[in-house]
DNA sequence: GAGCACTGC
């Protein structure tokens, strides 16, 4: 065991990194404030001796940028400190927007408590599938940025809003960044309309001259709040270490040694780092010194249930302490209080997109300076803390300042048809915060034309217009409106719903890995992924949707649930449309054949090796290893597949056995449609 | 014969 050879700059004061981390609380447990001393708790953020100046700057500007740390309360009352000054009377309601679902929720619970209202009545949130609000009396309405994006689709000009918030906005979410570029529009044709901008980073002045560009003086302003956090001390590495993963362990071990109390959190890009760093410290315990608080080692990620997510809650007992290895889940989406140390190996999974392959795959790369200052400040929520990062200073000094928007690393065809039904059709003008590269839009308008969603004009095709508004991919779309030609809406429904959700099959580890298989095995389907994901489907559903009954057949509870509520939301879309919803009656050719008209250009033909070849491109795709055609050859040598990632090597996900002839059948449908018109 | 961060409608 070596020694810790960190380098201590000091603590992190006022003005420091620190500053910049973000007030979100999205656990998953958060105990009420007692509603006791409310007010009270209220006065006291630091936001309380700025509102009146923030009610100035909203009256004055059309645009405010809120600039605030941790813990000062904007999310909570600067919603509330409108509604106090009018912007809610006469049937105006006051939007906050959240990137994550959990969020929302969490926050209207609060603040409906704070407002001393039942939640759904004055204070509401919206989400998809929930929507714990009224139409007349909500006047403070939390919600998913994706939520109030779709509602752009209904109410162009969002006029039901007198004032939008788009809180998080550092994040850089999809669409908080496509909402951003509406609103600038909107408000040239609302100019009583307001908006609100918060951050957590500085990037603001980014924001403030987007804004400002091509508008009136006087369109924004930017006000800087205090934080309420503690001092979290920043130790770095001397030097740059081969294995991060050994070393987040041993320096988890010395905090233990050497440390006053408190949980350890440690930040690692993916689940297979996290279970072997929780090894290393696993076969270090037995020579724990006499009288050294006991290690209760923990992982946290998504591919955990909740059951087992939440059992990083349980307070540590006396004498041990909670050492959790998490991914970035850690970093926003759950917060752990009781944390003091926390270990940053300064790397993160992102997804990345490729416009020119049109790849998407998953990288380890450094973590963004603002990334790391938000690891950083997860220990110091409940008490001063310590952040030990296993690099050195110069390397953070060097990392980028924050994560790139996702708009700028994903595939835009979905969007792109979505702000086409918006009449945004010149996307060379459309004023982006940050632009997607035009690589990207290239690719995304060219597939949007050959599927028949957009004509020569550029503009959407009364299909497009169609499938612009079903929650899915646009594949599947497609599919969804095709069901009617084969008679498979019933099926087809199901099908679209299991491939929107990830993880339907639970894999555990060593023994009861194999089990699992065996039980997945049990819903096969010789055609292929997408029927077996049917009969897993329907099988859930025979069998009462029982989480114990999940269990015993290696399914994700959480997951089926999820497809459940999809398939009813995309029911409701289907009978708008006028689209019937009938069975196929066990006849998987015609399911098959309407699969081939979502899927046609992921077409792929099987050679001599065992690998697969695009009809696009020719390139060489492997089975995923959990496709049941991942030992078998498709009998008439054709597939279409689901998706293709780039890992390793490139591979494809979920694939079904077609007749190659069918490709060329179903595939064009809505183009020789369109061409012939 | 192989694995995957996180969100969202």
């Amino acid at each position: 065991m070596t020694s810790l050879t960190f380098w201590k700059p000091g603590t992190a004061g006022p003005g420091s990194s620190l500053d910049r981390a973000t007030e979100q609380e999205g656990n998953i447990i958060q105990s009420a404030p007692s509603s006791f001393s409310m007010e009270s708790q209220r006065e006291r953020l630091p936001i309380a001796k700025h509102k009146m100046k923030l009610l100035h700057c909203v009256e004055k500007y059309p645009v405010t940028i809120v600039v605030g740390q941790t813990g000062c309360g904007k999310t909570t009352q600067l919603p509330q400190y409108l509604m106090e000054a009018g912007w809610a009377a006469d049937g105006n309601v006051i939007a906050c927007t959240q990137p994550r679902r959990v969020a929302a929720t969490s926050v209207a619970n609060r603040v409906a408590a704070e407002a001393n209202t039942t939640l759904g009545d004055k204070v509401g949130y919206t989400i998809r599938f929930e929507d714990v609000s009224d139409k007349t009396r909500t006047r403070i309405r939390y919600m998913t940025d994706g939520m109030l994006f779709r509602e752009t689709l209904v109410d162009p000009l969002l006029s039901r809003y007198s004032v939008i918030m788009i809180d998080e906005a550092h994040e850089r979410s999809l669409y908080t960044d496509l909402l951003l570029g509406i609103l600038k529009k909107i408000l040239r044709k609302r100019p009583s309309l307001r908006l609100i901008i918060s951050s957590a980073t500085l990037d603001a002045t980014q924001l403030l001259n987007y804004f400002e560009a091509s508008n009136p003086p006087d369109m924004a302003t930017i006000i800087s709040l205090e934080g309420r956090m503690y001092p979290v001390e920043v130790s770095y590495l001397q030097d740059p270490v081969a294995d991060y993963v050994k070393k987040a362990a041993e320096v988890a071990w010395h905090i233990n040694l050497e440390s006053k109390p408190g949980d350890v959190l440690v930040f690692l890009p993916g689940r297979e780092d996290i279970e072997r760093c929780l090894e290393e410290l696993v076969e270090m315990i037995p020579v724990l010194p006499r009288g050294a608080p006991q290690i209760i080692p923990l992982a946290l990620h998504a591919g955990m249930s909740t059951e087992e997510q939440l059992r990083v809650f349980n307070p540590a007992e006396r004498n041990t302490r909670k050492i959790i290895a998490a991914t970035n889940i850690a970093e926003a989406s759950v917060t752990i209080d009781g944390v003091r140390y926390v270990v940053d190996c300064g790397f993160v999974k992102i997804r990345i997109y490729n416009p020119t392959t049109t790849l998407a795959s998953l990288a380890t790369v450094p973590v963004s300076a603002a990334s790391a200052t938000q690891r950083a400040g997860r220990a110091g929520r409940t008490a001063p803390g310590v952040c030990y990062r296993l690099y050195s200073e110069s390397t953070f000094n060097s990392l980028s300042p924050s994560t790139p928007p996702e708009i700028t690393r994903t595939d835009m065809t979905t969007p792109i048809l979505q702000l086409k039904s918006l009449g945004i059709d010149d996307l060379m003008k459309f004023e982006w915060v940050s632009a997607p590269p035009s690589e990207s839009v290239l690719r995304a308008l060219e597939s949007l034309a050959t599927a028949g969603m957009i004509g020569e004009d550029g503009r959407l095709t009364a299909v497009g217009e169609k499938v612009a508004e079903f929650p899915v991919d646009v594949n599947i779309a497609r599919m969804l409106l095709c069901s009617k030609d084969f008679k498979c809406g019933e099926e087809i429904l199901t099908i679209a719903a299991m491939t929107s959700v990830q993880d339907v099959f639970v894999i555990p580890e060593g023994a009861p890995g194999a089990i699992a298989e065996l039980e997945r095995r049990k819903f096969t389907a010789e055609e292929g992924d997408h029927l077996t994901l049917l009969n897993a489907y329907n099988a859930f559903t025979r069998y009462g949707r029982s989480s114990s009954w999940c269990k015993s057949h290696a399914l994700n509870f959480r997951t089926m649930s999820r497809a459940v509520s999809i398939r009813a939301q995309l029911k409701k879309y289907m009978s708008r449309f006028g689209l019937p919803t009938e069975s196929c009656q066990g006849d998987a050719k015609r399911l098959r054949q309407c699969l081939v008209s979502g899927y046609w250009r992921n077409g792929a033909r099987w050679v001599d090796d065992g690998t697969y070849r695009s009809v696009k491109g020719n390139k060489i795709l492997h089975v995923h290893p959990t496709s049941v055609l991942f030992t078998r050859k498709p009998r008439s040598g054709w597939v279409i597949f689901h998706e293709l990632e780039e890992t390793k090597k490139t591979q494809v996900r979920i694939l079904t056995e077609i007749e190659p002839d069918w490709l060329l059948d179903y595939g064009h449908k809505f183009y020789s449609k369109h061409e012939a018109a």
